[in-house]
DNA sequence: TGATCTTTTTGCCTTTGGTCAAAAAAAGGC
DNA sequence: GCCTTTTTTTGACCAAAGGCAAAAAGATCA
Protein backbone atom coordinates (compact mmCIF):
# COMPACT_ATOMS: atom_id res chain seq x y z
CA UNK A 1 0.00 0.00 0.00
CA UNK A 2 1.07 3.74 -0.82
CA UNK A 3 4.91 2.37 -2.58
CA UNK A 4 3.84 3.97 -5.33
CA UNK A 5 3.96 7.66 -3.33
CA UNK A 6 6.62 6.27 -0.85
CA UNK A 7 8.84 5.74 -3.60
CA UNK A 8 7.89 8.71 -5.19
CA UNK A 9 8.46 10.69 -2.40
CA UNK A 10 11.62 9.54 -1.45
CA UNK A 11 12.83 10.47 -4.74
CA UNK A 12 12.53 13.78 -4.30
CA UNK A 13 13.89 14.70 -0.81
CA UNK A 14 15.97 12.60 2.37
CA UNK A 15 13.50 11.82 4.60
CA UNK A 16 13.49 9.51 7.84
CA UNK A 17 11.11 6.29 8.02
CA UNK A 18 9.24 7.84 11.19
CA UNK A 19 8.25 11.37 8.92
CA UNK A 20 7.60 9.20 6.25
CA UNK A 21 4.85 7.35 7.97
CA UNK A 22 3.51 10.64 9.58
CA UNK A 23 3.58 12.28 6.01
CA UNK A 24 1.48 8.94 4.45
CA UNK A 25 -1.09 9.13 6.90
CA UNK A 26 -2.33 11.84 5.68
CA UNK A 27 -3.15 10.50 2.52
CA UNK A 28 -6.32 9.42 1.54
CA UNK A 29 -6.72 6.93 -1.57
CA UNK A 30 -9.90 6.69 -3.39
CA UNK A 31 -11.18 5.21 -6.53
CA UNK A 32 -13.42 7.12 -9.34
CA UNK A 33 -14.65 5.98 -12.28
CA UNK A 34 -14.18 7.56 -16.04
CA UNK A 35 -14.87 10.94 -16.65
CA UNK A 36 -15.80 11.25 -13.00
CA UNK A 37 -15.32 15.01 -11.56
CA UNK A 38 -13.53 15.50 -8.68
CA UNK A 39 -12.94 19.35 -8.72
CA UNK A 40 -15.39 22.05 -10.64
CA UNK A 41 -15.45 25.82 -11.29
CA UNK A 42 -16.54 27.49 -8.15
CA UNK A 43 -15.36 25.23 -5.29
CA UNK A 44 -13.06 25.99 -3.04
CA UNK A 45 -12.44 22.29 -1.05
CA UNK A 46 -9.01 22.02 -2.22
CA UNK A 47 -7.12 18.92 -2.28
CA UNK A 48 -3.67 17.85 -3.77
CA UNK A 49 -3.75 14.31 -5.52
CA UNK A 50 -1.57 11.77 -6.48
CA UNK A 51 -2.30 9.38 -9.56
CA UNK A 52 -2.01 5.48 -8.69
CA UNK A 53 -3.15 4.46 -11.91
CA UNK A 54 -5.09 5.78 -14.29
CA UNK A 55 -4.84 9.44 -15.71
CA UNK A 56 -5.99 13.03 -14.52
CA UNK A 57 -7.01 16.12 -16.66
CA UNK A 58 -6.92 19.48 -15.71
CA UNK A 59 -9.23 22.00 -18.18
CA UNK A 60 -11.30 25.06 -18.28
CA UNK A 61 -14.31 26.87 -20.13
CA UNK A 62 -13.82 29.49 -22.45
CA UNK A 63 -16.59 31.90 -22.81
CA UNK A 64 -17.35 29.91 -25.89
CA UNK A 65 -18.20 26.96 -23.90
CA UNK A 66 -15.11 25.19 -25.21
CA UNK A 67 -12.71 22.91 -23.37
CA UNK A 68 -9.20 24.09 -22.80
CA UNK A 69 -6.85 21.36 -21.49
CA UNK A 70 -4.14 22.90 -19.56
CA UNK A 71 -2.52 19.81 -18.15
CA UNK A 72 -2.55 15.66 -18.22
CA UNK A 73 -1.61 13.87 -14.60
CA UNK A 74 -0.42 10.06 -15.19
CA UNK A 75 0.71 7.33 -12.97
CA UNK A 76 3.39 8.93 -10.00
CA UNK A 77 2.24 12.83 -10.76
CA UNK A 78 0.79 14.92 -8.13
CA UNK A 79 -1.76 16.91 -9.65
CA UNK A 80 -4.31 19.93 -8.54
CA UNK A 81 -6.13 22.92 -9.99
CA UNK A 82 -2.74 24.34 -8.38
CA UNK A 83 -3.78 28.25 -8.78
CA UNK A 84 -6.92 27.61 -6.48
CA UNK A 85 -4.89 25.94 -4.62
CA UNK A 86 -2.45 28.47 -4.39
CA UNK A 87 -4.55 32.00 -4.03
CA UNK A 88 -7.11 30.36 -2.08
CA UNK A 89 -9.89 31.37 -4.44
CA UNK A 90 -12.71 29.28 -6.43
CA UNK A 91 -11.35 27.25 -8.97
CA UNK A 92 -11.80 28.03 -12.26
CA UNK A 93 -10.62 24.68 -13.45
CA UNK A 94 -12.23 21.07 -13.67
CA UNK A 95 -10.35 17.97 -12.41
CA UNK A 96 -11.48 14.97 -14.20
CA UNK A 97 -10.51 11.56 -14.55
CA UNK A 98 -9.85 10.60 -17.66
CA UNK A 99 -9.86 7.00 -16.94
CA UNK A 100 -11.21 4.66 -13.92
CA UNK A 101 -8.02 5.97 -11.75
CA UNK A 102 -6.58 4.95 -7.91
CA UNK A 103 -5.94 8.06 -6.22
CA UNK A 104 -4.37 9.30 -2.99
CA UNK A 105 -5.30 12.95 -2.03
CA UNK A 106 -3.96 15.40 0.91
CA UNK A 107 -6.29 18.34 1.74
CA UNK A 108 -4.83 21.48 1.38
CA UNK A 109 -5.14 22.17 5.30
CA UNK A 110 -3.34 18.90 6.15
CA UNK A 111 -0.90 19.47 3.45
CA UNK A 112 -0.12 23.29 4.98
CA UNK A 113 0.18 21.28 8.08
CA UNK A 114 2.97 19.47 6.78
CA UNK A 115 4.94 22.82 5.40
CA UNK A 116 5.01 23.66 9.39
CA UNK A 117 5.95 19.73 10.67
CA UNK A 118 8.11 18.34 8.37
CA UNK A 119 10.94 20.74 7.20
CA UNK A 120 11.61 18.61 4.24
CA UNK A 121 7.98 18.94 2.92
CA UNK A 122 9.11 22.30 1.67
CA UNK A 123 11.35 21.28 -0.61
CA UNK A 124 9.28 18.48 -1.95
CA UNK A 125 6.35 21.52 -2.42
CA UNK A 126 9.38 23.41 -4.00
CA UNK A 127 10.27 20.85 -6.53
CA UNK A 128 6.63 20.45 -7.32
CA UNK A 129 6.16 23.96 -8.02
CA UNK A 130 9.51 24.69 -9.83
CA UNK A 131 8.23 21.63 -12.12
CA UNK A 132 4.83 22.86 -12.78
CA UNK A 133 6.51 26.54 -13.84
CA UNK A 134 9.18 25.00 -16.52
CA UNK A 135 6.53 23.06 -17.91
CA UNK A 136 4.23 25.89 -18.12
CA UNK A 137 6.52 28.40 -19.32
CA UNK A 138 7.26 25.99 -22.30
CA UNK A 139 3.72 25.78 -22.99
CA UNK A 140 3.66 29.12 -23.09
CA UNK A 141 6.27 29.70 -25.58
CA UNK A 142 5.03 26.98 -27.40
CA UNK A 143 1.78 28.54 -28.29
CA UNK A 144 4.00 31.58 -28.72
CA UNK A 145 6.43 30.76 -31.46
CA UNK A 146 4.80 27.52 -32.78
CA UNK A 147 1.66 27.04 -35.53
CA UNK A 148 -0.60 24.21 -34.85
CA UNK A 149 1.61 21.46 -37.05
CA UNK A 150 4.70 22.41 -35.15
CA UNK A 151 2.98 22.30 -31.64
CA UNK A 152 1.39 18.91 -32.83
CA UNK A 153 5.00 17.72 -34.34
CA UNK A 154 6.69 18.94 -30.84
CA UNK A 155 3.58 17.09 -28.41
CA UNK A 156 4.29 13.54 -30.50
CA UNK A 157 8.05 14.11 -30.27
CA UNK A 158 8.19 15.27 -26.74
CA UNK A 159 4.66 13.51 -24.79
CA UNK A 160 3.94 10.68 -27.42
CA UNK A 161 1.66 8.75 -24.83
CA UNK A 162 -1.06 11.87 -24.53
CA UNK A 163 -1.41 11.35 -28.30
CA UNK A 164 -2.15 7.72 -27.66
CA UNK A 165 -3.92 7.53 -24.71
CA UNK A 166 -6.25 10.50 -24.98
CA UNK A 167 -9.19 10.82 -27.31
CA UNK A 168 -8.45 13.39 -30.19
CA UNK A 169 -11.07 15.60 -28.98
CA UNK A 170 -8.58 16.24 -25.53
CA UNK A 171 -5.68 16.43 -27.43
CA UNK A 172 -7.00 18.70 -29.75
CA UNK A 173 -7.97 21.03 -26.73
CA UNK A 174 -4.26 20.31 -25.13
CA UNK A 175 -2.43 21.80 -28.33
CA UNK A 176 -5.34 24.86 -28.72
CA UNK A 177 -6.47 23.42 -32.07
CA UNK A 178 -9.95 22.48 -33.48
CA UNK A 179 -10.76 18.60 -33.61
CA UNK A 180 -10.87 19.34 -37.42
CA UNK A 181 -7.57 20.56 -37.56
CA UNK A 182 -6.01 17.87 -35.53
CA UNK A 183 -7.94 15.22 -37.45
CA UNK A 184 -6.31 16.76 -40.62
CA UNK A 185 -2.72 16.95 -38.89
CA UNK A 186 -2.73 13.22 -38.16
CA UNK A 187 -3.52 12.29 -42.23
CA UNK A 188 -0.97 14.21 -43.35
CA UNK A 189 2.02 14.24 -41.36
CA UNK B 1 20.47 51.97 1.21
CA UNK B 2 18.64 48.38 0.10
CA UNK B 3 15.71 49.76 1.97
CA UNK B 4 13.17 48.64 -1.23
CA UNK B 5 14.88 45.44 -0.89
CA UNK B 6 14.34 45.48 3.05
CA UNK B 7 10.70 46.98 2.79
CA UNK B 8 10.02 43.89 0.12
CA UNK B 9 11.53 40.98 2.15
CA UNK B 10 9.45 42.10 5.41
CA UNK B 11 6.81 41.95 3.56
CA UNK B 12 6.84 38.96 2.37
CA UNK B 13 8.56 36.98 5.60
CA UNK B 14 9.09 37.47 9.44
CA UNK B 15 13.05 37.52 9.60
CA UNK B 16 14.97 39.17 12.24
CA UNK B 17 17.38 41.93 11.74
CA UNK B 18 20.36 39.94 12.30
CA UNK B 19 18.94 36.95 9.48
CA UNK B 20 18.02 39.86 7.11
CA UNK B 21 21.44 41.37 7.35
CA UNK B 22 22.99 38.52 6.83
CA UNK B 23 20.54 37.94 3.48
CA UNK B 24 21.46 41.61 2.28
CA UNK B 25 24.63 41.17 2.19
CA UNK B 26 24.83 38.83 -0.28
CA UNK B 27 23.49 41.15 -2.64
CA UNK B 28 24.94 43.78 -4.58
CA UNK B 29 24.32 46.45 -6.45
CA UNK B 30 24.63 47.60 -10.04
CA UNK B 31 23.56 50.64 -12.44
CA UNK B 32 23.30 49.88 -16.03
CA UNK B 33 21.75 51.84 -19.27
CA UNK B 34 18.63 51.68 -21.34
CA UNK B 35 18.59 48.74 -23.74
CA UNK B 36 21.62 47.23 -21.39
CA UNK B 37 21.41 43.12 -21.87
CA UNK B 38 22.04 41.23 -18.47
CA UNK B 39 21.35 37.70 -19.81
CA UNK B 40 21.88 36.31 -23.28
CA UNK B 41 20.87 33.08 -24.40
CA UNK B 42 23.40 30.02 -23.81
CA UNK B 43 24.83 31.67 -20.65
CA UNK B 44 24.73 30.13 -17.18
CA UNK B 45 25.80 32.86 -15.18
CA UNK B 46 22.64 33.04 -13.23
CA UNK B 47 21.41 35.86 -10.87
CA UNK B 48 18.23 36.66 -9.59
CA UNK B 49 17.65 40.64 -9.32
CA UNK B 50 15.63 43.18 -7.86
CA UNK B 51 14.81 46.42 -9.66
CA UNK B 52 15.44 49.29 -7.29
CA UNK B 53 13.90 51.82 -10.00
CA UNK B 54 13.66 51.02 -13.77
CA UNK B 55 12.10 48.30 -15.58
CA UNK B 56 13.70 44.90 -16.99
CA UNK B 57 12.25 42.81 -19.84
CA UNK B 58 12.59 38.82 -20.22
CA UNK B 59 12.27 37.95 -23.69
CA UNK B 60 13.35 35.22 -26.29
CA UNK B 61 13.79 34.79 -30.25
CA UNK B 62 11.50 32.75 -32.11
CA UNK B 63 12.63 30.67 -34.90
CA UNK B 64 11.77 33.46 -37.83
CA UNK B 65 14.01 35.99 -35.35
CA UNK B 66 11.22 38.01 -33.63
CA UNK B 67 11.11 38.56 -30.04
CA UNK B 68 8.74 37.54 -27.93
CA UNK B 69 8.66 39.27 -24.29
CA UNK B 70 8.06 37.23 -21.77
CA UNK B 71 7.30 39.77 -18.84
CA UNK B 72 8.10 42.80 -18.02
CA UNK B 73 9.33 43.49 -14.19
CA UNK B 74 9.28 47.10 -12.91
CA UNK B 75 10.29 48.83 -9.26
CA UNK B 76 10.39 46.34 -6.14
CA UNK B 77 9.99 43.11 -8.49
CA UNK B 78 12.20 40.20 -8.77
CA UNK B 79 13.41 39.09 -11.53
CA UNK B 80 15.34 36.35 -13.58
CA UNK B 81 15.27 34.18 -16.41
CA UNK B 82 13.59 31.65 -14.27
CA UNK B 83 13.37 28.41 -16.21
CA UNK B 84 17.28 28.34 -16.72
CA UNK B 85 17.82 29.17 -12.72
CA UNK B 86 15.66 26.22 -11.88
CA UNK B 87 16.80 23.68 -14.38
CA UNK B 88 20.93 24.54 -14.52
CA UNK B 89 20.44 24.51 -17.87
CA UNK B 90 21.66 27.71 -20.40
CA UNK B 91 19.28 30.37 -20.77
CA UNK B 92 16.66 30.60 -23.34
CA UNK B 93 16.08 34.17 -22.92
CA UNK B 94 16.98 37.34 -22.67
CA UNK B 95 17.13 39.47 -19.77
CA UNK B 96 17.37 43.13 -20.87
CA UNK B 97 17.19 46.60 -18.88
CA UNK B 98 14.41 48.78 -20.81
CA UNK B 99 15.30 51.92 -19.01
CA UNK B 100 18.25 52.79 -16.59
CA UNK B 101 17.74 50.96 -13.82
CA UNK B 102 19.00 50.52 -10.70
CA UNK B 103 19.56 46.84 -9.46
CA UNK B 104 20.25 44.60 -6.62
CA UNK B 105 21.44 40.84 -7.76
CA UNK B 106 22.25 37.64 -5.82
CA UNK B 107 24.53 34.60 -7.32
CA UNK B 108 22.50 31.10 -7.53
CA UNK B 109 25.05 30.21 -5.55
CA UNK B 110 24.35 32.17 -2.46
CA UNK B 111 20.68 32.32 -3.17
CA UNK B 112 21.18 28.54 -2.92
CA UNK B 113 23.18 29.01 0.23
CA UNK B 114 20.73 31.45 1.92
CA UNK B 115 17.80 28.23 1.18
CA UNK B 116 20.23 26.20 3.99
CA UNK B 117 20.63 28.75 6.31
CA UNK B 118 18.44 31.02 6.65
CA UNK B 119 14.84 28.88 6.59
CA UNK B 120 12.39 31.53 6.03
CA UNK B 121 14.12 32.27 2.63
CA UNK B 122 12.80 28.65 1.54
CA UNK B 123 9.17 30.14 2.32
CA UNK B 124 10.44 33.70 0.29
CA UNK B 125 11.35 31.41 -2.74
CA UNK B 126 8.06 29.73 -2.25
CA UNK B 127 5.92 32.90 -2.94
CA UNK B 128 7.76 34.04 -5.52
CA UNK B 129 7.88 30.40 -7.47
CA UNK B 130 3.84 30.54 -6.42
CA UNK B 131 3.22 34.59 -7.67
CA UNK B 132 5.27 33.33 -11.38
CA UNK B 133 3.56 30.04 -11.87
CA UNK B 134 0.19 31.86 -11.14
CA UNK B 135 1.22 35.12 -13.48
CA UNK B 136 2.40 32.52 -16.07
CA UNK B 137 -0.86 30.64 -16.10
CA UNK B 138 -2.88 33.43 -16.16
CA UNK B 139 -1.16 34.77 -19.70
CA UNK B 140 -1.12 30.95 -20.82
CA UNK B 141 -5.07 31.11 -20.54
CA UNK B 142 -5.32 34.50 -21.88
CA UNK B 143 -3.59 33.07 -25.10
CA UNK B 144 -6.15 30.07 -25.27
CA UNK B 145 -9.26 31.82 -24.38
CA UNK B 146 -8.36 35.64 -26.25
CA UNK B 147 -8.59 36.85 -29.52
CA UNK B 148 -5.91 39.88 -30.16
CA UNK B 149 -8.39 42.53 -29.32
CA UNK B 150 -9.52 40.89 -25.69
CA UNK B 151 -5.65 40.33 -24.83
CA UNK B 152 -5.13 44.06 -25.67
CA UNK B 153 -8.02 45.04 -23.59
CA UNK B 154 -7.22 42.76 -20.59
CA UNK B 155 -3.82 43.93 -20.70
CA UNK B 156 -5.21 47.47 -20.78
CA UNK B 157 -7.60 46.67 -17.69
CA UNK B 158 -5.12 44.95 -15.76
CA UNK B 159 -1.79 46.42 -16.44
CA UNK B 160 -2.07 50.12 -18.07
CA UNK B 161 1.54 50.76 -16.85
CA UNK B 162 2.80 48.37 -19.70
CA UNK B 163 1.03 49.77 -22.12
CA UNK B 164 1.84 53.25 -21.02
CA UNK B 165 5.58 52.89 -20.26
CA UNK B 166 6.83 50.46 -22.88
CA UNK B 167 7.21 50.97 -26.91
CA UNK B 168 4.59 49.20 -28.94
CA UNK B 169 7.15 46.95 -30.62
CA UNK B 170 7.39 45.64 -26.61
CA UNK B 171 3.96 45.43 -25.91
CA UNK B 172 3.10 43.90 -29.03
CA UNK B 173 5.47 41.39 -28.64
CA UNK B 174 4.01 40.78 -24.96
CA UNK B 175 0.95 40.27 -26.76
CA UNK B 176 2.36 37.81 -29.17
CA UNK B 177 0.71 40.24 -32.16
CA UNK B 178 2.58 42.32 -34.71
CA UNK B 179 2.80 45.97 -33.98
CA UNK B 180 0.53 46.92 -37.35
CA UNK B 181 -2.01 44.88 -35.22
CA UNK B 182 -1.43 46.71 -31.90
CA UNK B 183 -1.37 49.92 -34.05
CA UNK B 184 -4.73 49.21 -35.53
CA UNK B 185 -6.63 48.10 -32.22
CA UNK B 186 -4.93 51.41 -30.83
CA UNK B 187 -6.64 53.20 -33.19
CA UNK B 188 -9.70 51.74 -32.84
CA UNK B 189 -10.77 50.72 -29.09
C1' DT C 1 17.75 73.62 -36.92
C1' DG C 2 18.13 70.44 -40.16
C1' DA C 3 19.50 65.64 -41.28
C1' DT C 4 19.18 60.96 -40.07
C1' DC C 5 17.35 57.08 -37.94
C1' DT C 6 13.76 54.72 -35.64
C1' DT C 7 9.03 53.88 -34.63
C1' DT C 8 4.26 53.99 -35.86
C1' DT C 9 0.49 54.06 -39.08
C1' DT C 10 -2.10 52.72 -43.24
C1' DG C 11 -3.44 50.00 -47.38
C1' DC C 12 -3.54 45.76 -49.86
C1' DC C 13 -3.24 40.95 -50.24
C1' DT C 14 -2.35 36.22 -48.29
C1' DT C 15 -2.44 32.54 -45.08
C1' DT C 16 -3.68 29.75 -41.22
C1' DG C 17 -6.86 27.70 -38.97
C1' DG C 18 -11.87 28.06 -37.55
C1' DT C 19 -16.92 27.01 -38.39
C1' DC C 20 -20.65 24.45 -40.13
C1' DA C 21 -22.54 20.39 -42.05
C1' DA C 22 -22.60 15.79 -43.48
C1' DA C 23 -20.49 11.21 -44.00
C1' DA C 24 -17.76 7.51 -42.12
C1' DA C 25 -15.93 4.97 -38.40
C1' DA C 26 -15.63 3.43 -33.75
C1' DA C 27 -17.37 2.52 -29.15
C1' DG C 28 -20.83 1.21 -25.84
C1' DG C 29 -25.21 -0.96 -24.24
C1' DC C 30 -28.39 -4.65 -24.09
C1' DG D 1 -24.70 -9.58 -32.64
C1' DC D 2 -27.34 -5.29 -33.68
C1' DC D 3 -28.71 -0.70 -32.65
C1' DT D 4 -27.57 3.75 -30.75
C1' DT D 5 -24.45 7.24 -29.53
C1' DT D 6 -20.12 9.30 -29.78
C1' DT D 7 -15.95 10.28 -32.21
C1' DT D 8 -13.40 11.12 -36.29
C1' DT D 9 -12.92 12.47 -40.98
C1' DT D 10 -13.74 15.25 -45.15
C1' DG D 11 -15.31 19.21 -47.84
C1' DA D 12 -16.61 24.02 -48.69
C1' DC D 13 -16.42 28.49 -47.08
C1' DC D 14 -14.94 32.41 -43.99
C1' DA D 15 -12.55 35.57 -40.77
C1' DA D 16 -8.71 37.10 -37.88
C1' DA D 17 -4.45 38.45 -38.04
C1' DG D 18 0.13 38.45 -40.46
C1' DG D 19 3.41 40.06 -44.18
C1' DC D 20 5.03 43.49 -47.07
C1' DA D 21 5.72 48.08 -48.57
C1' DA D 22 5.38 52.83 -48.34
C1' DA D 23 4.11 57.02 -45.93
C1' DA D 24 3.92 59.67 -41.68
C1' DA D 25 5.39 60.89 -37.23
C1' DG D 26 8.67 61.10 -33.60
C1' DA D 27 13.36 60.74 -31.64
C1' DT D 28 18.39 61.78 -31.64
C1' DC D 29 22.23 64.35 -32.27
C1' DA D 30 25.89 67.13 -34.48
Amino acid sequence: MREKLSIYIREKIIISDEELEQVLSFFKRIQVKKNEILISPGETSQRIYFVGTGCLRIFFLTAGGTEATRHFAFENQFATALVSFITNETSKEFVQAVEDTMLYYISQKDFYHLLQIVPQWEKLYRHYLEYAYVTNTNRLMSFITLDATARYRQLLAQNPGIVMRMPNKMVASYLNISQETLSRLKSKA
